[in-house]
Order: structure tokens, then C-alpha cells, then sequence
DNA sequence: AGCCAGGATAGAC
DNA sequence: GTCTATCATGGC
């Protein structure tokens, strides 16, 4: 049996969640750890302020403001309203993906320090041009690229006095040009986003998030700069494929110190699903960010 | 100064 | 198909 101090889940997080699913615009603290979801390196576009959290979503400003036992979601008025509910992956039953793998020490670890990561659905664009910029980079500098070209290519919106930048269109940085790329710090990435943009201005997006996983894999490897671990990521965190398995640095050190696998994308692939589940992507998210704040430092080399 | 960071690429074999 | 040197940049 699965019991919550197993997994030190806190008594009646789950009741505090189904209260609050009533209330259209708030965002439960039981329900989900916005603070460690927002800034363990799956998306680039958030900031803290005083009153929250500043980011901006598919052109629309939005702040998560602090109120009571969470946040309400405030938007500014472009358009419809938000689905911050499929945004940050409310509708997924966490403890059932973690249930089964109570005899997995590490995961145990991992889920009791951060039980409450979601893995957040993006924008595919965004995100496609967010990890072509990861690629041997790390995520501080990844986020100040990011908000570079926002500040620099994006469109201006504001939410509540607070001014944010929307993600640059793949017409914005064709038209801002390679050169306009490398002084904002691209480095040798920026003829590889360059090329991208090129290739999806006229692409079919809708295609690729139909498409199954070998399928969209093949298919994103296709845009210079992607290669099997930032095309899983653009398929964990855009394209509804939770099987998908980002092996980062952290990653191959976990699978190789802590599991004992090593080998190739495909491999690694089938041995985390063996491991972890048909939803592997969900459990290597908070992996991920347990290795790379320390949690298994006395296990690793 | 050398190593690391959410790796990918072209080239060699 | 697998193995390798190389690729900007900044922080430590």
C-alpha cells in the first residue's frame, strides 16, 4: 500500500486541491510547486516579483499574484482567457505515475524533497528555440538569452503595471538576422536558431504534436540545432508525449552512477520506461532537478 | 587557468 | 552505424 509519509507527501494536500478546483483563477499551494516548476529549467520565461510571478504565455502577460494558501492567475485582456489549468498540468494524477515506484530509492528520495513539479505544457515554438539554446549551456545564462530576445524581437504586453515581452515570432528573428543573434550572446547557436526560424515559417505544427513519438523525434531532428535529447524536451514539455526522456548531463549521471545503464538515446530510452514507466518524462523532471540541487551528491562521483 | 553548463555538428572510420 | 574534436560564452 501506498501511504503519504511513504513519499513525505503533507496530510490533506490532496483535499486542499479538489477544494480550491472550484475557484476558476486560483492556483492551490498544495497542488502544485510553482516556485520549483517555474525555475528547474524547463521553461526560461518567468521572473519573480513582489507580489509573485511574472511570465509571459502564447502573447499574453500574466502574474501570479500571492493570495492566501496560493496564487491567483491574472492575465491582461488580448485575448481569450488563459488555460493556466492545461498550462500547468493540473489534470494529472502526479501520485499515480510515483505510486508504483515506491521500491525505487532514488525516486523516493526525489518525489519526498520535490513532490510537487509539474511539468508545465508549452508553447512549441518557444520552447523548440529555448533548448536549441541550452544545448552545452547553463540555465541562468539560457534565461538571460531568452528574455534577450523577448526584450529585443518580442512584442510588448503588460499585466498589472508589470511590462513583459512575448516570445519572438520565427518571422521576428528571421528578420532580426544571424548577426542580430550572435550580439545577443547566441554564440555558435545563432546560425542554428537562424535556420530554424527559416524552415518554421511555414510549418505545420499541428502535424507534429498529432504525430507519435519516432515520428515527432525524426520529425523535430529535421531543425538545425536539435539532436535526440533537445527534441525530447520540445516533446515532454510541448507535444504531450510523456515518454519522452531528456538525458541532460545530470541525467546521464544518474542513469549511469546511480542505475548502472549506459548506451544510446534509444537505449537509455527503453531502460528509463522499464525503470520509471510509460510516463518516464514526468519522473525525469523531478530527477532532474533533485541531481542538480545536490540531492544525490553523496552518491555521485 | 581550466572545467562545467538541460549538446549538436561535421567528419573520420 | 559509432567515436571525436570543435563549437561561443560566462561563472566558478
Amino acid at each position: 500500500m501506498f501511504t503519504s509519509n511513504m513519499l513525505s507527501l503533507k496530510p490533506g494536500a490532496i483535499r486542499v486541491y479538489d477544494i480550491h478546483m472550484s475557484n476558476s483563477n486560483f492556483i492551490p499551494a498544495a497542488a502544485v510547486d510553482l516556485e520549483a516548476s517555474l525555475f528547474c529549467g524547463q521553461s526560461f520565461s518567468w521572473q519573480k516579483v513582489e507580489e509573485g510571478y511574472l511570465g509571459c504565455v502564447d502573447g499574453r502577460a500574466i502574474l501570479l499574484t500571492r493570495a492566501g494558501e496560493g496564487h491567483l492567475v491574472l492575465c491582461d485582456n488580448s485575448g481569450p482567457e488563459w488555460g493556466w489549468q492545461e498550462y500547468f498540468d493540473m489534470h494529472r494524477d502526479y501520485l499515480g505515475v510515483f505510486a508504483p515506484l515506491q521500491n525505487d530509492k532514488y525516486v523516493c528520495e526525489a518525489y519526498a524533497a520535490y513532490n510537487k513539479i509539474h511539468v508545465l505544457k508549452q508553447p512549441v515554438w518557444e520552447t523548440l528555440c529555448s533548448f536549441i539554446i541550452s544545448a552545452n549551456n547553463n540555465i541562468a545564462r539560457i534565461t538571460r538569452i531568452v528574455r534577450a530576445l523577448c526584450f529585443e524581437l518580442g512584442e510588448e504586453r503588460s499585466v498589472e503595471g508589470h511590462v513583459v515581452h512575448t516570445f519572438p515570432s520565427p518571422e521576428n528573428i528571421v528578420e532580426a538576422g544571424e548577426a542580430r543573434l550572435l550580439s545577443l550572446g547566441l554564440g555558435y547557436r545563432a546560425p542554428y536558431l537562424y535556420e530554424t526560424a527559416q524552415r518554421a515559417l511555414n510549418y505545420d505544427w499541428d502535424a507534429l504534436l498529432a504525430s507519435d513519438y519516432d515520428q515527432a523525434l525524426d520529425e523535430l531532428k529535421n531543425f538545425k540545432g536539435v539532436g535526440d535529447k533537445v527534441a525530447d524536451c520540445v516533446l515532454l514539455f510541448s507535444c504531450n508525449q510523456d515518454s519522452a526522456f531528456p538525458v541532460d548531463t545530470w541525467v546521464q549521471r544518474v542513469m549511469n552512477e546511480l542505475y548502472g545503464i549506459k548506451g544510446g538515446h534509444r537505449h537509455m530510452r527503453s531502460e528509463a520506461a522499464r525503470l520509471f514507466g510509460e510516463k518516464a518524462g514526468i519522473v525525469q523532471q523531478t530527477l532532474f532537478h533533485a541531481a542538480r540541487m545536490g540531492l544525490f551528491k553523496q552518491y555521485l562521483t
